[in-house]
DNA sequence: ACATCAGTTGCAAAGATTCTCAACTGGATG
DNA sequence: CATCCAGTTGAGAATCTTTGCAACTGATGT
């Protein structure tokens, strides 16, 4: 199985040319993300940016997923009923299977699924832009 | 990949059937939910249902269309930052194909992806509770 | 019909997200 | 590098949504 390289999009160059300004709330929010492995939500994005510059607000965080979310920079997962968790959306894609109990997040990714997700697609005129699998699971019971 | 004509899905069956009970809210938040063209917010359903019996409070509202997202009988609208707006689905489970230009949602479903993510969860030791598909989309261009 | 009890409810309070607006700043221009 | 101004920010209010808990009630069995 091939892992994306965790380079770091270039986003300052990506938000420039959307016509976004570079500020510095923005790059302190960018940096966290490409430097994060995990799925953080706003409070958790906010309170890391506020141990680099403590004048940074909560709103600007929201303000800036919301941003980077159209520009299709990251993805958001409303896993259920909880805040929303960001990822960067760069690397390769992947699905989730959420511990419904625990809220663990584990990612997969089938080649199978991908693809009868295009032949479905295609077959209704449509060509997929991007897509959200998610598998709300509990651990199996054990036969045992 | 047919699918179900505008009828009035019988949800206190399938309700029951999901082991959920008949309350004297839920049945009146459902027939508005069944008798409406539009896509109400929950403080709109709140408003109509309290006209009905005025002890209907906002929580189960929320509560309601919680759980009958989780049931797939509805469907959940984010429109660029408002408050989330419902509209009933029809019958049964299927997966939704959204169209990123106009935000129509086509419905649809495959068994075999059903199958595969069965399969997939398995593997890493979980049983699926439920699980969302979104395709998000935009029309082919057969030429130009 | 009655008792029983886990699922539900209403309320209040907490939590999550967006909005308002005056002050500030990036980056374009000269 | 000084100026300018539309885009951006921080703070807090407003809005939207979930949650904790005691009281209540629908479904089941008798």
């Amino acid at each position: 199985m091939k892992h994306a390289m965790n380079q770091k999009p270039d986003y300052e160059k990506e938000l420039r040319k959307a016509g976004v300004r570079i500020t510095r709330p923005r790059r302190i929010i960018l940096d966290i993300l490409t430097s994060t492995e995990d799925h953080p939500d706003a409070m958790k994005i906010f309170h890391r940016a506020t141990q680099i510059d403590d004048s940074i607000s909560l709103s600007t965080v929201y303000r800036t997923m919301n941003l980077l979310e159209e520009l299709g920079a990251i993805h958001r997962h409303a896993f259920n009923g909880g805040p929303s968790r960001f990822e960067q959306a760069h690397g390769e894609h992947h699905d989730h299977l959420i511990d419904v109990d625990t809220g663990a997040v584990i990612e997969f990714k089938s080649d199978k699924i991908e693809k009868l997700q295009e032949e479905i697609a295609r077959s209704l005129g449509y060509d997929i832009v991007h897509h959200r699998l998610e598998l709300y699971c509990r651990k199996s019971e054990p036969s045992t």
